[in-house]
DNA sequence: TTGTATGCGTTATCAG
DNA sequence: CTGATAACGCATACAA
């Protein structure tokens, strides 16, 4: 592979010019240009970005870190953030952690050995032992958290207003005459658990509606428990007439109890979900859903994280970035309650 | 940020001793290599690979080209690379193109000047203008092609067993009886459509089943061509029994039109897809669909492609794995078609 | 076994 | 405006 020298030897010019010319930062006979333009297409030369690299130190990468691309939460906000780093001429390399803190930790190794100009995460926890990234902090590594925000650290952050989207969908239900909505959790100590149940209690209270500790579950972000859950509460002497889950995959578990009981939304059971999963649209029930702004989640991180990194300004306050979600009300929550029940 | 001459000092030994200690390749003296680790945690330093990458003229760097992170097929893909790649010290950076070969080759560019060790690819284009795919080739880069092959451009692939799939797929819905058979394709000139029509064809004419042009119909894989389609195709004089999707965008689009016609599948139509989407199974009609093995299609070609790089058999003969598919029967074909018609 | 010196491909500084 | 040269941080051949 030919180098800035076999260039410089073709165009019987030296490095510096060459390099000059590439960077076009400094004025070149435009003699001397064609020449070095010429040699640089006949022997089909390509800077060498790895050198390039350790010379400036900076790489023009930025790295990713999130839960699980299979998630389909995920490949939005990853392709928010990638267009908007190709926008900028970073590329991005993106790892997965499945919300494993050493996972985590050893990809916070290898970024920073790499030399990453910034980094985009979100974060595995939220409490806890963040030790490795209040480090990478403190040694200049700029971070901009997506999604989620941990606590006791004080970082950039892009996320959506989870507790207001769950509280607009929540008042949705209780207009449509709702008053024992369950609600099915992630699990304690979670960010995203704690926010959206924010969300609900806020809009419980505001309608004046005396908790039921019965309604509110939690399970684990994950299908099994939504299935578990759903199946319980529908089953019990009394049932709630609506259901809200804070995920799309609990989301299922719940559809996939309802028609095991042989039950039909809106029917029988209202339902409600975090999350719009766009693919499911077409499919019964429709469901409604508060959608949140992924890829604007990406692509705003990604433009505030560059910013920082060409603009560092040290004592500047952190920024927080709140998206706002969207409620899209289908049929699932398409019935109105009598007075007698669902 | 220390380098390697920080950590000699702090030990007091040379930086060949470092080296020696960190690659671990030549034995050090017991005294020297603890007085190396010690100044090394004290330091906090961690090599720059950068350097380390410049002077062993090697990245532990994968390219990956897809199309777009976002259609539900890739994450697993990509998922199933990322890990392969983890497990050998390799990581992944992801471009998406949207299959525009324009943009696929400013990808190329960008991935031969950062120098990655390998390439895998997922061409956007079968056929045309492959110049900057058999330029990298002949100046040496490991290309594994993944989920489609590139004309007159014989690389390493990981395919799946489109058409064999498909076959099966028809099969199935002929031995329920039926004999007006839909299928919509993808656009002229893909590689998936072709190689998915032939499935359908197979089965037919293995079936002595005539073919019924105006049940061939071509979309472009995108959810509104399966919406026009399918309604084309079920408010015909002649409508057909069954319709199969190349891929489940389309189907969407599909499914779409039934509801929108007051239809319901299995009842009125029976349906079957390319691709299961494993978020939809809850909702109905669970569809049937050929299901592929997305992840191992990523992870297999990986270690394809780090065997290739660790072992450049020049002359060796291409590999061309095809992985099998399989056929989901669920509720959207589980009609019984008697003899009157649907 | 350990230290020294050179080069990987660029950029940047500084004379000319 | 152009050319020579010294880093960038590390690995490696070679010498001690």
């Amino acid at each position: 592979m030919p180098t800035i020298k076999d260039v410089a030897s073709r165009a019987g010019v030296s490095v510096g010019t060459v390099s000059n010319v590439l960077s076009g930062s400094v004025t070149v006979t435009d003699d001397l240009r064609t020449r070095v333009e010429e040699a640089i297409a006949e022997l089909d030369y390509r800077p060498n970005l790895i050198a390039r690299s350790l010379k400036k130190r900076q790489t023009n990468t930025l790295g990713m870190i999130i839960s699980d691309i299979v998630n389909p939460f995920f490949p939005e906000m990853v392709r928010g953030a990638e267009d908007a780093a190709a926008a900028a001429g970073y590329i991005l390399t993106t790892f997965n952690t499945d919300d494993r803190v050493e996972r985590e930790r050893q990809v916070f190794e290898l970024l920073r050995s790499r030399r990453v100009d910034g980094l985009l995460l979100v974060v595995a926890l939220v409490r806890g032992d963040l030790s490795h990234v209040r480090q990478a902090v403190e040694e200049g590594l700029p971070i901009v958290c997506l999604d989620r925000r941990p606590e006791g650290l004080d970082l950039d952050s892009v996320t959506v207003d989870n507790a207001g989207g769950v509280r607009q969908c929540i008042e949705h239900l209780i207009e449509r005459g709702h008053r024992r909505i369950a609600v099915i959790t992630g699990g304690q100590g979670k960010y995203i658990t704690q926010v959206r149940l924010d969300g609900y209690l806020e809009a419980m209270a505001a309608a004046g509606i005396p908790l039921d500790p019965n309604l509110i579950r939690d399970g684990n972000f994950r299908r099994e428990s939504g299935f578990a859950i759903a199946k319980e509460l529908l089953t019990s002497p009394n049932p709630p007439t609506a259901i809200f889950s804070c995920n799309h995959i609990m989301n299922l578990g719940v559809v996939q109890a309802v028609e095991e009981l042989g039950l039909e939304s809106p029917r029988d059971i209202t339902l409600a979900t975090f999350d719009r999963l766009k693919l499911t649209d077409v499919f019964r029930p429709h469901m409604t859903s508060v959608e949140q702004p992924s890829y604007e989640i990406g692509a705003q991180g990604t433009r505030l994280l560059i910013e920082r990194i060409k603009n560092p300004a040290e004592g500047a306050p952190r920024v927080h970035i709140q998206l706002p979600t969207q409620l899209r009300i289908a049929e699932s929550s398409s019935g109105r309650l009598s007075a007698a029940g669902n």
